[in-house]
DNA sequence: TTAAAGTGCGCACACGTTTGCGCATCTCTT
DNA sequence: AAGAGATGCGCAAACGTGTGCGCACTTTAA
């Protein structure tokens, strides 16, 4: 079919002299145009298919500015939270028909190397997840128009962003754990300043207040399992154990949850144990972990329709939207 | 700093009206060529600083051909591996200065939609894990010189590849259990037609063969952490039981070992069990899994030194790279 | 003194697509 | 029958960068 001697794909210039037209007449029938009649559009269509024709996403970038390509900011792997956030937006992307550009993934902050790159890929806009960005990437972005989204964490004092209501849902787990009669609660924090982190623990500490009880015991420590592992193991040589424990994300529950079990501490009756993310490894019958799930499917649209909205409109003010997350009770609590 | 009535970026050509050169010029200048003095070209990198210019990397593939855009085809979320598999691929993208297109992330097959759009952004090269290809979107690749690699999978009968020695992995690991005095042997394979698994368990099988045993039990199902669970589920079932279980990746051992130990079963006194990748999590207190470490640093590097090869040279033969892995030997096989 | 080689840079086109403008032709309307 | 609108399409410029070719000037060689 394809001649070896003319590897050249087909651009909309060959389909003109193919069909005999301007090359523009080529561009807006394959684009839908009204004002082209049916006939040529046809015609148009079937040489395009015949020929294997693919539109260079590229060049239209150079004419049209939008390249289609939006960043993506990953935090580390050892969350797991964050490959499912990763496949959540590899599935809205596909859905409006944009592409993800991976800027970068881990722990670390973001380079300045890595900002510019945004810049020279024309992206329409930046997904931010975890990562810090520093002041100068930020002013990078803002200077370039770069629209940018945090989804799972704020920014200090400026920005776009899209978050689970942390504070409620703290709040949520406090009252079920006082509800089923727990009375020496510990917390699992950690000691980046996070602030989804710091949230939660603020909604949970305060519904604690309000029950008239304040946690014995506090850890910050990194958010991994590694972390969660680590307050487990503290929580056990302590002398007066608590009854409760909540720890700000799964991941570090499942961490407290295996050092308990290590430990010989049976859950939920000795201890009590709580999460916030509803990552799927949560509900594994090892763990039947108690905890907030995140709307993630929504939380990544809105991020998605926040970026589209500002790519089209520089003007737009920051904006924040906060999702309540959904209550799942589990064997870790009991009942 | 930036005219708010100027929002336009600086491009090559204001760059050469502010140096009063010709645009070629500035974009040697850039470049390096050693045709252009110091003079001019310390006075362009001033420039050019000063105004924050950033390169339009789509428009340089438009003129030079080559976007510095790879695609990257994922596996499902549940397994960690790949996880493990991005990160690694995105550090060594930073590291060669090219940059990482999501292609499509899951369990599902490739959609050919998709893979066009591979051809629409013009990458330079594509990496291929878990995910099936249609043998039109293969067709599609290679008609327009898209150059494929697929990591840690084999394709049917052409194509390049680089993979851990599967079959020397399940080989190592049979002899280690077969010398810890293992007899009853269960195999949890998976029923996807993964050539990964495949030659995992067919080096297994093939030196427990050379020990003169077989098997006494087969499981398969989906290569995930529920696949392994329901097969420890069945072992726990079964009259006679095995005092040694491989699984074919890590992911399904955890699903093995935690249903056991919900099961009551001591590991590794009753039951020595082994898995295959070296993710992360196999090295938790908790499951303490014998496995073989994929070397995937460098089997990411490897992937990428043959993309860009191939980018370079279209008729370069197909080429596969197999390397070794590593057997850590931990709790969960005594000792 | 002249030819040859080397240096520094500009001109112009190419890459593939989009889009504003405008020119025909055809169909109504009055 | 003539102006008004609609329909269908072409022209040409633009997006930002890369590059082959060639011009002018300087240095070196004979």
């Amino acid at each position: 079919m394809e001649n070896e001697a003319s590897p050249r794909r087909a651009t909309v210039v060959t389909l003109s002299e193919l069909a005999g037209v301007a090359p523009s007449t080529v561009t807006r029938a394959l684009r839908g145009d009204t004002r082209i009649s049916e006939a040529t559009r046809a015609r148009i269509l079937k040489l395009a298919e015949q020929h294997g024709y693919a539109p260079n996403a590229l060049a239209r970038t150079l004419s049209s500015g939008r390249s289609g390509l939006y960043g993506l900011v990953l935090g580390p792997a050892s969350n797991p939270f964050y490959a499912e956030l990763l496949h959540e937006a590899v599935r809205e992307a596909k859905e409006r028909g944009v592409r993800l550009l991976i800027i970068h993934a881990g722990d670390g902050p973001i380079e300045d190397t890595t900002a510019e790159s945004l810049l020279h890929y024309q992206v329409d806009g930046c997904i931010i997840t975890s990562a810090v960005l520093s002041s100068r990437a930020a002013e990078i972005c803002a200077a370039n128009r770069v629209p940018l989204i945090m989804v799972n964490r704020v920014a200090r004092h400026h920005g776009c962003f899209v978050t689970c209501d942390n504070h409620a849902g703290g709040a949520e787990l406090a009252q079920l754990l006082l509800a089923g009669g727990r009375t020496k609660f510990a917390v699992v924090g950690t000691s980046s300043t996070s602030s989804t982190a710091v949230e939660r623990e603020d909604g949970f500490v305060a519904e604690l207040a309000r029950g008239g009880v304040a946690p014995m015991m506090h850890f910050d420590g990194h958010s991994s399992y590694e972390g969660g592992f680590a307050a487990g193991t503290a929580i056990l040589e302590n002398a007066v154990r608590p009854d409760a424990v909540f720890a700000v994300s799964d991941i570090m529950a499942m961490g407290v949850l295996d050092a308990l079990r290590l430990g010989g501490v049976s859950v939920p009756d000795q201890m009590a144990v709580v999460g916030f993310d509803g990552v799927a490894e949560a509900a594994r019958p090892i763990y039947d972990l108690t905890t907030i799930e995140q709307p993630l499917p929504l939380m990544v649209r809105r991020a998605f329709e926040m970026l589209a909205a500002r790519s089209g409109n520089h003007r737009l003010p920051d904006e924040s939207i906060s999702l309540r997350g959904r209550l799942i009770p589990r064997g870790s609590t009991g009942r």
